[in-house]
DNA sequence: TAGGCCATCTGGTCCT
DNA sequence: AGGACCAGATGGCCTA
């Protein structure tokens, strides 16, 4: 049952921990890297034009999707709305990385632990559910 | 220096 | 048509 973390002794760090409070040395921010969030708000991502077109892929063998049979279309951007749609995806890992933090601190860790990675994050919230679980179905 | 982790970019696919 | 979601590629940082 406990067998899903195996860098995580999730049993013997029971006594000793709190269920809050890791150490939060290490926010999303962690490298600095997302202080360009707020000029992604002055982006007005609007003036992304709609004169780009989807076009059937000129190259000689136009693949086939997989799901419908027919065949693929080259979707073509323009530099603008790649732009667009990139600082789009970073506001998305921007929130997904929120949502980590938050779990993160809401599973019970060492506070001398180094922060815990996104996948030691998860693998510990299915242990930690998983015990819970267990000690509610065994009262 | 190798390996792990992460941010970012990018193109494909799905959905509205 | 365009946004959301996803996965692969790439490069930087950090640690053993």
């Amino acid at each position: 049952m406990f067998d899903l973390v195996s860098d995580v002794d999730f049993m013997e760090m029971m006594p000793n921990t709190s269920v809050l409070g890791p150490k939060e040395t290490h926010s999303t921010d962690c490298n600095g890297l997302y202080q360009d969030l707020t000029s992604i708000h002055a982006l007005d991502i609007s003036t992304a034009r709609s004169n780009d077109f989807y076009a059937l892929s000129s190259s000689t063998a136009s693949p086939v999707s997989a799901s419908t049979g027919k065949p693929k279309r080259k979707r073509v951007i323009s530099s603008v709305q790649r732009q667009a749609a990139n600082i789009r995806e970073r506001k998305r890992m921007f929130s997904l990385n929120e949502a980590f933090d938050s779990l993160r601190r809401k599973v019970p860790t060492f506070a001398y632990e180094k922060r815990l990675s996104r996948i030691e994050t998860l693998r510990l919230a299915i242990v930690y559910i998983a015990f819970m679980t267990d000690i509610l179905e065994n009262n």
